[in-house]
DNA sequence: AGAATGACGTATG
DNA sequence: GCATACGCCATTC
């Protein structure tokens, strides 16, 4: 097992209940900002619903692979809104207020974070 | 063992 | 602003 996986793993079961994080997002922890789309490769192949909460990881946009999560779109929605994470449509996150971010807490940053710079950079 | 592919995101045309 | 191309690296056939 590639660590790459095991990494992708081990940071999606960190994500707090009520917060979700992007690929890209993870693939910048990892220290792969170009890798985001094998950061979902590695949960299809470690597939484990169980530790690995899937519906956590959305896309930049806000929204969720349903045809990859477990149980389908409905338990997706269900189980986000259960967490208290906020839906702007039946498929979009309100990234900005439910997006996992570690680093907050640590930056105090304010919600105006410019995350298209943080990227390009 | 080698080729193909794949849950994204950014850059460029 | 929309469409297309590329990059990244591991997993799978």
């Amino acid at each position: 097992m590639a660590e790459f996986s095991e990494r992708v793993l081990d940071i999606v079961k960190q994500i707090p209940r009520g917060k979700v994080a992007s690929y890209g997002q993870i693939a910048r922890m990892m220290g792969s900002p170009r890798s985001a789309r094998y950061v979902g490769y590695a949960l299809r192949g470690n597939h484990d619903p169980i530790v690995i909460p899937c519906h956590r990881v959305v896309f930049k946009d806000g929204r969720i692979c349903e045809g990859y999560a477990f149980g389908g779109p409905e338990v997706q929605r269900a189980l986000l809104e259960d967490e208290g994470v906020a839906f702007l449509d039946d498929m979009h996150i309100d990234m900005d207020a439910c997006l996992w971010q570690p680093e907050a807490d640590r930056l105090s940053r304010p919600p105006d974070i410019d995350w298209e710079k943080e990227m390009g950079l």
